[in-house]
DNA sequence: TTAAATATGTAACATTTGTTACAAAGTTGG
DNA sequence: CCAACTTTGTAACAAATGTTACATATTTAA
């Protein structure tokens, strides 16, 4: 009950008000293996999955078979708020990082819990919107053109205004994972940026030694 | 009254009840020249902009201050769907491509509307749904490799598991924008799948002749 | 119908990124 | 402390993509 509350989907409601809620409309949970495929690509949603508790992943399978993690979502999380509606066609497999446990709210439910419950109904919005506005920043993010652009952007983005020096919380094969490129080809990049005294790198530190430079490299 | 019955969000809507909400709820609208700035980045959002007459695009402004085209949305569209939630901000500005017609109803009338009618309510959760669905199709061009490896995933889902000949919707330029890649980039690759007899092309019209080729493109 | 605009096909060359391999630097567990 | 392991730095070469330019085909508008 605490876990589905902690979904921001539920978080303005009183803990009398959860306990009616799920007596009426958690009709199924469910307790998934680490590594059970929990949703396959191609079917049709009809209930959103809460997770309660564990991780979950969405792995995108190409024709051949291959699977590409797209993103993770760790409880108390939501699978399938965007998808249930639209053509309600789910575009991932969703597998079990960890045991995880979900819960299940029908489509109906959901849209009998917006139409009598304002609160509920602007969570939801509020849900499927943060979602989207999620993926247009990764969408920003992968247009950027080189790997300099895209770190250039990362480090900007971890110094905010102001720092001069951070610290990488992720390693180099993170990092190449999230920009979509290699290991070496992003150490390559960092070095030369390094090397035309942008940016101070030693391990993990990186000082930022050329701002101006760094906000051209983004263009 | 006929270009908001087009949008979707209408389209279940007799004209008896559009004149109904019409009056209620479209408090004002207004016309934008050609490359009027019809709303900023970083801006909150407090109404919803339904496009009743020409085009708009949305444009991302990176820290160097370039303008980079993210989506057109002609008319009969909407603008913010997804923006109006969640935190509100607008990530892009929102740019005329000609002279555009644009109706505004606010935030409040939407949840009005929503709690009020269930077509509605589905509607514009359709709405926000596909584009989400829209975006992560996207992510997922953005994240193949190879720009042939692109193209093949592209047709192939096109064509579904029988078809042998499909017909382009889109504009070469489109197709490229859509995979992130440069227009002649696209144009050499499909012309190499064509020189492999992996595909036949005729301007738009693309057919078949390798699928098993296509599906190694994949990996 | 014709001129203008748009879309497509192609090519040469520059740049970026991938691939592979290995060495050096750091980390961890015994 | 040491050995095994992981992470980082670097290099040479291959492959993919971008850039620029132009010709040709098709569509649109006058």
């Amino acid at each position: 009950m605490k876990s589905i509350k902690a979904c921001n989907l539920f978080e303005s409601f009183s803990e009398v008000e959860l306990e009616v809620i799920f007596e009426k409309y958690i009709t199924r949970h469910k307790v998934f293996a680490r590594d059970a495929v929990m949703a396959e690509t191609g079917s049709r949603l009809k209930s959103l999955m809460l997770i309660s508790r564990g991780s979950v992943r969405g792995e995108m399978i190409d024709a051949s078979g291959k699977a590409v993690k797209i993103e993770d979502i760790d409880a108390p999380g939501t699978v399938g708020s965007a998808f249930i509606f639209g053509n309600g066609i789910l575009p991932v497999n969703v597998v079990a990082n960890m045991e995880t446990e979900v819960m299940y709210i029908e489509k109906s439910s959901l849209l009998e819990l917006m139409q009598n419950e304002l609160r509920f109904l602007i969570a939801f919005l509020d849900l499927i919107s943060l979602r989207s506005q999620n993926l247009s920043q990764k969408i920003k993010f992968l247009t950027f053109k080189t790997i300099k652009g895209k770190f250039a952007q990362y480090i900007l983005q971890l110094a905010g205004e102001t720092n001069k020096t951070i610290y990488l919380q992720k390693s180099q094969q993170e990092i190449a994972d999230l920009f979509g490129v290699t290991r070496p080809s992003l150490a390559r990049a960092v070095g030369e940026m390094s090397n035309e005294g942008i940016i101070l790198v030693k391990r993990r530190a990186i000082t930022i030694t050329d701002r101006g430079a760094l906000i051209d490299l983004l263009s």
